[in-house]
DNA sequence: GGTCTTGATCGATTTTCCCGATCAATAGCC
DNA sequence: GGCTATTGATCGGGAAAATCGATCAAGACC
């Protein structure tokens, strides 16, 4: 199996002619049939009904087709991320929390880069879920999340906690916030329980969203209230177009650095893990 | 890129000598040399560090490694899960959520097979966001979960709960429950939440998991109280150790089927979910 | 200093890949 | 019916790549 055969066979999924095939990829149609008829004997099946009036999938191509695209990105994947750009002595891979990447990315990564001048860093905002599993298969080195998933092989050190604050368009009393115009929020599981048991009322809210970005595009287009990050919601009340919900609680979510066990002891897993605490204190 | 070199690279990776894989992989010293560099050439990066006193990873080589495994991986499961077994006219891919394929699996293949006596059945039981994304992949095409995670191109029908019952070696009564021999389950954000509403002080529970079949091992293993399936927990009951905790309130966990939206209207699928759903009334 | 083991390298052979030309089958058109 | 354009399959030859076996140089070990 090589990408060039999956790259064609992808490519002939698209056009559904050899012919086509053949001039996007720039080679004879003679050697797009060889290819498939390659592809086709690797993975044991046929892939395309061959007729006169036309080619398509057959159902096993059509199975096969996610498992040539997640191939083909894997190896993209692969090759972008083993390199460690020129000039730098190391490579750390991180993740981040989707929420926090907006906030706090530049400010960490300004940090971090004064912190180990000679290291380049691949950063890949995420959820929790996928970094754990990142960080078990090798894929991540550090991560911050909202939800430690246990395991085994990880280590979560607790570096604090980031401030929901909310804010709204209409009101800046809690009493007079409508569920019907509310961006209920589920930015973790811990985050959803509490705002559930703060405000049991405004849990029913029919819009309901996973990312404090959503949450500030949502209540910009069409007004309303919602939880979004402190720092967020001080930028927008300057704004000028919202306003504190001064006796709305605010919510705390808990921030974790996440590491493979191997790792836990490392000197420079440390350092970093007290650079992204200090953020919290 | 060709699955001989990452099969030679994973290889080496682990013997750490040209000559013992050329000798597990029944070629010669010579092709593992030709094989690596090739795959050097294709990732543009050195992966070991050849000496006379033995051969290693690089760091890019460490950081190629887990790739390399989920496209080995990758590779393996689009062979596995595209060819229909032999006499069948069709394959369906099915996700069945953990915590119910233990108890409900065998019965509903029966049902699913009887139904569809022509179609062979590929099946895999998962995590709810790991389900979500393979229908949207394709890579599943019917799924049974608790948590739907909303997305456009995903269709969810409820099919009715599943019923979440106390038991215990100790006690009948749920006063005499003790929290630091209760095992505390979270077998879906939705079920955590009404756990901590209806039994609070159970929710600090020092041992945490997220498999009815887990909590079930656990307190075979050490005794105490939890919550597993009601079916479960009649069985268990039965062999004597266990009691019902009688006056601990029923949980009960809404389940749903997922179908990419662009197979909402096929019969097959109407079917697949009435079947599914027969079990909950 | 001799011997063993390491991976790299070279040349020969086999295998694979690719192109260009051709073929058979069909669709569309007159 | 007959003509033409288009479909993918096939074949032969040449180029490229993979593989083997043998050899080599460099360090480890005794």
């Amino acid at each position: 199996m090589q990408i060039d055969l999956l790259d064609t066979f992808l490519d002939l999924a698209e056009t559904r002619s050899f012919h086509r095939t053949a001039e996007r990829l720039r080679i004879t149609q003679s050697t797009v049939s060889a290819r498939v008829a390659a592809l086709e004997q690797a993975v044991g099946s046929r892939l395309f009904d061959r007729s006169r009036a036309g080619t398509d999938l057959t159902p096993e191509g059509k199975r096969f087709e996610p498992h040539a695209r997640a191939l083909r990105h894997e190896w993209n994947e692969a090759q972008r991320r083993i390199k460690i750009p020129q000039g730098a002595q190391h490579l750390l891979r991180l993740g981040i929390q989707n929420d926090l990447a907006a906030v706090y990315l530049g400010d960490w990564v300004a940090e971090f880069r004064a912190a180990f001048p000679e290291t380049a860093f691949y950063i890949e905002p995420d959820y929790s879920n996928q970094m754990c599993a990142d960080l078990l298969t090798g894929i991540l080195d550090f991560a911050v999340m909202f939800s430690p998933k246990p395991h085994p092989d990880l280590h979560f050190d607790s570096v604090g906690e980031v401030t929901y604050r909310m804010i709204s368009t209409e009101t800046p009393r809690l009493a007079e916030v409508r569920s019907d115009r509310f961006v209920f929020a589920h930015f973790s599981p811990a985050f959803e329980e509490m705002h559930r048991q703060t405000t049991p009322d405004l849990a029913g809210a029919p819009v309901s969203v996973g990312q404090s970005g959503s949450v500030v595009s949502l209540l910009t287009a069409m007004g309303g209230s919602g939880y979004v990050l402190a720092k967020t919601a001080s930028d927008l009340i300057a704004g000028g177009r919202f306003m504190a919900v001064k006796d709305a609680p605010d919510l705390r979510q808990p921030v974790f650095a996440a590491i493979h066990i191997r790792h836990r002891t490392l000197p420079l897993h440390r350092r970093l893990t007290q650079l992204v605490a200090r953020h919290f204190r």
